[in-house]
DNA sequence: TGTTGGCACTCTTGCTCTTCGAGTGCTAAT
DNA sequence: ATTAGCACTCGAAGAGCAAGAGTGCCAACA
């Protein structure tokens, strides 16, 4: 149903300022601010009509209009000003987005966190791998009772850990294992990784101290470690500065429902890249977010990796802005993390340097 | 100045039943319930006094007696329980806490998720590396324009970067580099990591494309970020079901001071491991703290490490079972991540609350 | 001297009642 | 179709009031 353009002016005046006050919105203020040339009698009648088709409603009799979720659909969807991000901002951004790549770990964390600082909400960021298989094994003898694994990924990631045995090995036996495990244990997904297999390998290799065992369990952990996606989210704290959450118990219940992890953001695959997602209100699954509106983009880390970046806050949210920055940030990520193509903008890297992982323990 | 046994049994039961239920303590209730053998009237009188020295307040005339931070640290220092943790508790606790040790990378935000999951406040755990050295390079040379970087560290971290190049180099060259920097940069600090050193490095390997450069610059990289000690904070919502951050101006301050890094936690090194030290509203030196306590207790990672687990709430704060889930808590993590000799797993250390000069400006 | 019952006093909390103003819906005039 | 005008509605804010909790103090008592 088409409805006429002056009713979407109406409509794109209550849902600014409404945005901008967090207060109901009256006629009289539409009549003054937004100039269309008629009286605030007219625009009442309007405001009624849009009440009617479900767009506007009132919290009580006598207060101004506030949108409905399907205003702000229909906002979203028809009239919003795809917002661009001015030179300066996008450059600042990307600033301090490379900034933040050249930390060794947790990039994801980061990412997040730059989220929620420029938009001033609470944000998340997730990956979700493609099935990734081990490419190449290392194993570093150190001394008699002590080893490294490092194992190189399909997707570059680079995983190690530190063995320490209480019982001797002698080098060749290590040697051993290695190319064994680099002939019958790369390329394969963790389900192929049986008993059966690690147990012909302990055998051809005259293993008889459990150290195939220790190769494959770590290789199995860390497969599915990187099957798992995972989720950061962060300045919660954000949440409290929206009018919205001042009901501390509101506030609560969404803040531990959000810290409880990233069951937030949608289906990760059906994105394209670089695509903004809405979701506004009730249009969210999740119960708790049925007051509140998500906005995600989607990113490509390269070798079928995609990731995405949201940010929660309530319906009465800043979709414009928000989508935009979210949008330079995703294009911004694809540059860097993407495929082969090196960025244009990177004079200063010339070396392409792909993530690593600590361990410690 | 000593007071007397009977005051002494007063101000514990206001502290106890104003942590339980954050309402102001009236005399009644304390003739009822605490069994000290006298009247309302009696009571009143030694509360008037209790709040002449103060060690009490009453927010206003006619209403209950309130701890001020100096009868919270009478309180802690002289008469708290010291509780233990039930051995059912304890093996709960040491069950989670090997559960969690487990993941790959980490570790330290899962101990903050612990603790705050442990104690229902927000937590931060933080380690503060001693010094640390390169122990061994090792070279990875996966093809002519990739190789994976490894370095082993003093404390026995492994940490990897892989490298691609634009230009090809082949398996010799790396072998050499990796025996050079062996040779020289290992056991030294970071500082001692000279250009000059950098350079007659190259000099040796004849290495005409700045190979020596990326390498010397990644080991400078990991051993600066193990200078600067790491803390992560979590479970900040919890705060929210906390009575006395019902004002969201007030949760919204101190939760934004929080996420904003480690500034929290109190010299890192004058604790004794196992140690637990609780920091009374003013005695806090951030100003956002003055009107919370903090409970930390510290570990010992081995190699020099320290570590610290915190706790932040309000004043009005259980210390007795935060400052035991504390100390179970460091123990088991001194016990896992320490030195060699293991302390028996069933026997805790004696738990030791370390007092604060009550004085606070 | 320390303890206790009693009582007047104080101050908060929660309630109702009122006022005020913003914003509406409707009607009649343009 | 638009507009001015007006009566009406409803929430927010404030005043006033009663109830209740808790105190401080005094006089009596052991």
């Amino acid at each position: 149903m088409a409805i006429s353009e002056r009713k979407k002016k109406i409509l794109i005046a209550v849902v600014e300022e409404y945005i901008r006050t967090a207060e109901p919105v009256g006629s009289k203020h539409i009549a003054e601010h937004a100039k269309l040339g008629c009286s605030s009698a007219t625009i009442r009648n309007e405001l009624a009509e849009l009440v009617n088709l479900g767009y506007l409603e009132q919290p009580h009799t006598s207060a101004g209009r506030v949108p409905t979720p399907m205003g702000y659909r229909l906002y979203v969807n028809d009239m919003m000003e795809r917002q661009r991000l001015g030179m300066e901002e996008n450059e600042e951004l990307n600033r301090r987005l490379s900034q933040r790549l050249q930390k060794l770990d947790d990039s994801i964390g980061e990412v997040s966190r730059l989220a929620s600082q420029l938009t001033d909400y609470p944000a998340l960021a997730m990956t979700r791998q493609a099935p990734v298989t081990v490419r190449r094994f290392d194993i570093i003898y150190v001394d008699a009772n002590t080893f490294i694994l490092v194992v190189l990924l399909s997707n570059n990631a680079v995983k190690n850990k530190l063995v320490r045995l209480p019982i001797s090995v002698d080098a060749s036996m290590v040697q051993k294992l290695s190319t064994l495990f680099n002939a019958s244990f790369t390329g394969i997904p963790e389900e192929q990784m049986t008993p059966v297999l690690i147990h012909s390998t302990e055998r051809a290799a005259d293993d008889t101290m459990g150290l195939s065992a220790v190769i494959a369990a770590f290789a199995i952990e860390v497969l599915s470690e990187s099957a798992i996606p995972t989720a950061v989210i962060s300045g919660e704290n954000r949440l409290l500065s929206q009018p919205e959450f001042r009901d501390p118990d509101k506030a609560h219940e969404l803040m531990s429902y959000l810290s409880g992890g990233g069951h937030i953001l949608p289906a990760p695959d059906n994105l394209a890249p670089n695509d903004v997602k809405v979701l506004i209100g009730p249009e969210n699954v999740a119960e708790e977010l049925k007051n509140s509106s998500v906005i995600v983009a989607s990113y490509d880390a390269g070798d079928g990796t995609k990731g995405l970046i949201g940010v929660v806050g309530p319906t009465r949210m800043d979709y414009s802005a928000v989508a935009a920055k979210l949008s330079a940030l995703a294009a911004g990520l694809s540059r860097r993390l993407g495929g082969g193509e090196a960025p244009p903008e990177g004079m200063h890297n010339k070396l392409i340097i792909k993530g690593d992982e600590p361990d410690g323990r």
